[in-house]
DNA sequence: ATTGACTCTCCAGTTGCAGGAGGCATTATC
DNA sequence: GATAATGCCTCCTGCAACTGGAGAGTCAAT
């Protein structure tokens, strides 16, 4: 019979950790006095917790582990616990990959500094969608508002989605602020009426890259630059048109230095 | 300006969290009604909040994230971090393996199925130690309370350590269980004299996998067996003698069944 | 008799929120 | 204009696995 600080150098274990288990019924002591309340355990609960300490170094909780004593579900507990660990090492690999790009980034490039990419997936649902061929971005935002106003024409009952999701995507391949091809979206609540040029798809949720930008739109090359090196870096691989996510802008803004812009990339 | 509800869906993030960013002063809605307390957020908050996601999703705490938005000790937190990272990636390494090992275990053999493998350190300390050539166990359990007698005879103020760590090493290089050449090590609270073919020494600590034995001595080579698999399955390498702790035995429990014995590998 | 080591119970704190109760405010529908 | 359905608020509790500390009783040794 050892009494607890004892117990708690042959095993190992703190005395608080022994109290507590102790009350939570996984390690019961072998004897408790009734005059003061003193624990006594014996090799017997060394055996027990020997156990207890080989699967919690395995990670397992502590409910599982009250399982595995009792030899309830071990097969399943194991198997989902391997596949739990896989996917942490999974995340971790990730987060690695992240502080390792930003540490990378922070010392050398000075330009980068201002940007941060996110991983999130975007919004499903019903929206319309326009091929135009645009000058540049003043004749862009003449052409939305246009737009916008002649879809609520036709449709007087049609609502934007919630929350607001509208982007472009630069259809000629490749990235241009003059003489742009660009395909609009905007998601709504439900099909309706197409004017002419116009027409309704699903939006399928995906996962982007996310990366804001503040500022004029001539500086989009760097945000485009970091963003795709970033996902380089990260292992992700470029799934689909990198979308443009005007949040603010000329219509709210007047300065050009308070413009934000989201830029996101499909992955994977 | 945005209401909280729709700010969420905006930045993906819920509305239990935003309002508990901003009890915690990590992130602030642009305006609060006096009257009826509703939070109103802009897109300035937007870009924070998506740097604040940017950071969560390295792995960062709120408070780490605190700093860094605040420019304070960046370079100091990522290498941190990554280090954290780095130790955590490992101890995620050694729990797949243990957990592969015992189910690979767990379906093929039911012998190992008693067995479970535990890393841990050894006290360190002063201890005696004394080679020994005996013919088996039995002979064993004669002359260790006998050394102990002889010792304490010589040495009347010397107590064992706390707790008590004895082992021993089979210094024939394998293991036996008859015509053992054993070497005994007993931990003590400080070197006194020594009789003939005692000798002190000071026991490091060390890292070791411990396995418990529960029954005849005989078995003892299925707890090897074990404990080196487990070893080898595990990525440690050995790395010293291996050492028996004889826990309960002949002198406080009758039945063999209950004989309780440590085995312990010191490895890396 | 007193010290010091050991033990007990009970309470608070950790992290980053989630869930729910109870109560206004706003908006949509009948 | 009444009613319902959301949306928002605050406040409280709970999670996991303990750790730390307060305050008090026990035990062995000096």
């Amino acid at each position: 019979m050892f009494r607890i600080g004892e117990f708690s150098k042959m095993s190992k274990t703190s005395i608080k950790t022994l109290r507590y288990y102790d009350e939570i019924d996984l390690l019961k002591p072998e004897y408790v006095t009734d005059e003061n309340g003193y624990r006594f355990y014996t090799t017997e609960q060394l055996l027990r917790i020997h156990r207890i300490q080989s699967f919690k170094q395995m990670g397992f909780g502590i409910k599982e582990i009250r399982d595995l004593l009792n030899d309830i579900n071990v097969e399943h507990l194991l198997m989902a616990k391997k596949a739990e660990l896989l996917k942490e090492q999974e995340t971790l690999e990730k987060q690695l990959l992240k502080v390792d790009f930003l540490m990378s980034n922070s010392k050398k490039e000075e330009e980068f500094m201002n940007y941060e990419a996110v991983i999130k997936e975007t919004p499903s649902g019903i929206a319309y969608t326009k091929r135009m061929h645009l000058a540049g971005y003043e004749e862009y935002f003449k052409a939305i508002p246009a737009l916008g106003e002649e879809m609520l024409e036709l449709n007087p009952d049609m609502k934007c989605g919630s929350p607001e999701y509208c982007f472009i995507i630069h259809t000629s391949g490749e990235y241009r602020d003059t003489d742009m091809d660009i395909q609009f979206f905007e998601t709504v609540d439900k099909e309706g009426k197409a004017p002419e040029g116009v027409s309704y798809v699903y939006l399928e949720s995906c996962k982007v890259i996310s990366v804001m930008h503040k500022g004029r739109y001539q500086d989009f090359g760097l945000a485009y630059a970091f963003a795709l090196k970033w996902a380089e870096s990260n292992g992700y691989k470029v799934a689909g048109d990198i979308r443009e996510n005007y949040i603010d802008g000329i219509w709210n803004k007047e300065s050009e230095e308070e413009w934000l812009t989201e830029i996101q990339i499909p992955v994977e």
